[in-house]
DNA sequence: ACAGCCTGCTTCGAATTCGAAGCAAGAGAT
DNA sequence: ATCTCTTGCTTCGAATTCGAAGCAGGCTGT
């Protein structure tokens, strides 16, 4: 098996821990922003972005979970919270028995509307504040085939149920 | 209070969650090779690397808070198992009576030794595999920027103890 | 020197997070 | 049809995380 490089050039190095360092910086920022404006946290937030986003307002548990990168168990610790609040409401998916379709309300959609000029503040004034149209476009360009062949590498869940023996 | 725009451009928009998703999905893929190499979590790792790092070995605690952008309790608590395993130790600090100094031992050394060459191949396979040296430089350009204003910008904890009212 | 505030860290309790184990429904093979 | 493996979600317990409150040492002004 061929050893990948066993180490990374400063360049490298570099603009891996900035990379981490703004993601953290800008996570704070925008947790701190979710949480006074409308008592969401960041996933929550993020889950009712996602369901807003989507044409009919809803996903699956298995879509959301890995579409927010995160545990199964953790989702439903928080869609459990979001539908207690009424902001989502739980419904068994048609074609399959088990499946759980998660959509959002309209106190949902509100409550979004309520959030999002005040988030996307923050990420102008975080983010793109520096960045020119150009810049961002570069960085886009630079971050979509990265992001693509992460997808495709480890199945998020590489190791699930059970080892692939 | 000038509001900026009240929305941002699809450009904006997939950059900043293209970057979000890249970060969550490297830092699993991280998180995960460093708990088979070492039984480390990721501020764990991070904590030792900073330590590492730093020319004495050692920094203060709240130093080490902020390079990581963690809460002070959480620092309490993760250097407190760091210390139990041996990996670092805890000193007083010589000028501040208060402060207490962090300091990696040998068998930190050791440990991050070890972790490393693999982690640096997680990050390298994920994160480097697309990018050309010349497109790492840009992304760094493009970041330390970014960074440097979010470092400025809302001293990480703006409003700490009490308002300033 | 003293009072009052600020700072550095820890302790405490509550909330969140994850992985392992459990349960029920689908899918494939016999 | 039935057995078995897989998949979708939840439950459970343990570990981590945060913020608020607490404590002690430093700093400033008088």
């Amino acid at each position: 098996m061929p050893a990948p490089p066993p180490s990374l050039d400063p360049a490298q190095l570099g603009a891996y821990f900035t990379l981490v360092e703004v993601t953290s910086l800008l996570r704070h920022a925008v947790e701190q922003q979710l949480k006074e404006a409308g008592d969401l946290s960041y996933v929550q937030f993020q889950l009712l972005a996602r369901l807003g986003d989507a044409p009919t307002g809803s996903h699956r548990m298995t879509d959301l979970a890995d579409g927010v990168v995160y545990s199964r168990s953790g989702l439903t610790y928080q869609v459990g919270l979001l539908e207690k609040a009424g902001l989502v409401t739980r419904t068994q998916s048609p074609d399959d028995e088990r499946g759980v379709t998660v959509t959002i309300t309209d106190t949902g959609r509100t409550l979004l509307a309520q959030v999002l000029p005040g988030h996307i503040e923050v990420v102008s004034g975080l983010l793109f504040d520096r960045l020119s149209p150009d810049d961002v476009q570069t960085l886009a360009d630079l971050l979509t085939p990265v992001r693509d062949h992460m997808r495709a590498a480890p199945p998020r869940s590489a190791a699930p149920r059970r080892r692939k023996r």
